[in-house]
DNA sequence: ACAAAAGTGTTACTTTTACACCCATGA
DNA sequence: TCATGGGTGTAAAAGTAACACTTTTGT
């Protein structure tokens, strides 16, 4: 199926299969390379990318529908994923900018198509493991790439706001849950997870104090084996104990009152 | 217009007037005799309570609709008034639900009309100073009335779990954002504001120790004025510096990181 | 043997907790 | 004058921040 037909498919298929005017998007965050990624679209006709996005059907629970996205886009599931904002404000969306493109498409809409009306979106972010990751555009994009947090291109409509509110989302959540399940691999250093801390923060920590902090969470398991090949004294290997860390995902981590 | 009147009118309106499939509803929270109180309607038919709520008109900003609502029933603005949580299930409406109601007003719609379709809706709470609430029940209910968090009555669909799910947030915020300003008159004591967190929390703090924490935000303003009419010693009367008090909803009082 | 990076420990400082005494007011 | 509740202080405990030395490894 080509992208046109894609496209008329969605046209009229979502007529009745999908519910109008609410949408989710997906700021999904992986980290390699000591870098802090989110994952973009190319727009078809645009010098632009925007954040992986999709409808939600009929009788689709709204976190399915951003489940459904992440999967198509990653091969994931079973990542952490989580609703952070509504986005609401009527001029987000611009029908315009939908209607030239339809047109390049070749494409001709009403101007009153369910699809150029105003949407409400449902902000998701998603920590995932960016190993696992097998990259797939969407049926309308040219491409789907990683894109350093630092080096962000310019983004469709509102998104720009989405991600920016993503990423205070994700500093904010360090606060008081764990952070790394999903973000690293199954065995990973402490020097990793301090160097993913840092990423997320943009902001040195003192590597005596994090490892100590860190500990005293209890959410870690500290295996006999070291990383190996490393060209200086090798790092113990931890993994998360997935128990303990669930627990502090539900109950927080540094309750103030 | 009477109810019936109300309902048909919004039947028909709300077909071009109204987002379809999303709605938002408020979780108002007010303090009252050392209470927790919650705003909620008496459903016309049944012995059972809803939370305020409303449909998003189309060019409607969704926290407007929020606002309109919280408006509407308490006769405020300038509140606080924040999202938390969108409730996306498709079970959460029951079409069979509404069609009763709908029987009993004598009104008779189509099982396909846009009102008995699947609605998601956004969470929103609000603080609310108690005493400048002026109660007004919606169109289609019976009456509004302040319900102590401890009491609530039975509660339509799953609105129960969204008001839950607001307390829990209030107090996760509690944590990290100042609150007070919007739930306590103009001027408070000491002791009232402290009154409140324990109110939210469920628990009791040790006076002293709050009162440091308290100041130690610094934002408070302390009146030479002291409480009048009480008998034992006077409290003094503070109020809120509205700047740091600003400042630090934007900024949080105490980051982990 | 050396450079690089990791492991570990100690001390000062800050924040939190627990607790006690004195003071002002109306009854 | 006394009971009630509010103002204030202090010492111990816990947690955080700053900092240094030793260990391991590949080159």
């Amino acid at each position: 199926m080509n992208k046109n037909e894609s496209i008329s498919g969605l046209l009229s298929a979502g007529e009745h299969n999908l519910l109008h005017s609410l949408s989710v998007d997906c700021v999904i965050f992986g980290f390699h390379d000591g870098q802090l990624k989110v994952l973009l679209l190319k727009h078809r006709h645009r010098d632009l990318w925007a954040l992986p996005g999709g409808f939600i059907g009929r009788e689709e629970e709204t976190d399915a529908a951003a489940y459904r996205v992440l999967k198509e886009r990653t091969g994931l599931d079973e990542v952490f994923l989580q609703q952070f904002h509504v986005f609401g404000d009527p001029g987000r969306s611009n029908k315009e900018f939908h209607l030239q493109d339809l047109r390049k498409d070749g494409i001709d809409v009403d101007e009153d198509h369910w699809l150029l009306q105003r949407f409400v979106t449902i902000g998701y972010y998603a920590l995932v493991e960016f190993s696992k990751v097998t990259l797939a555009p969407d049926n309308i994009s040219e491409k789907c790439v990683w894109w350093d947090i630092h080096q962000v291109p310019e983004l469709i409509l509102d998104h720009r706001t989405i991600l920016d509110r993503a990423l205070a989302t994700l500093r904010m959540q360090l606060n008081y849950q764990p952070i790394g399940y999903n973000l690293l691999p199954k065995q990973f250093t402490m020097p990793d997870l301090q160097k993913l801390y840092e990423t997320i923060l943009d902001k040195k920590l003192d590597r005596r104090n994090f490892q100590r902090k860190m500990l005293g969470f209890r959410i870690l398991l500290r295996s006999n084996e070291t990383k190996k090949g490393v060209a200086h004294k090798a790092p113990y290997l931890y993994s998360f104990d997935l128990k303990r860390y669930n627990e502090a995902l539900n109950e927080g981590l540094n309750f103030g009152w």
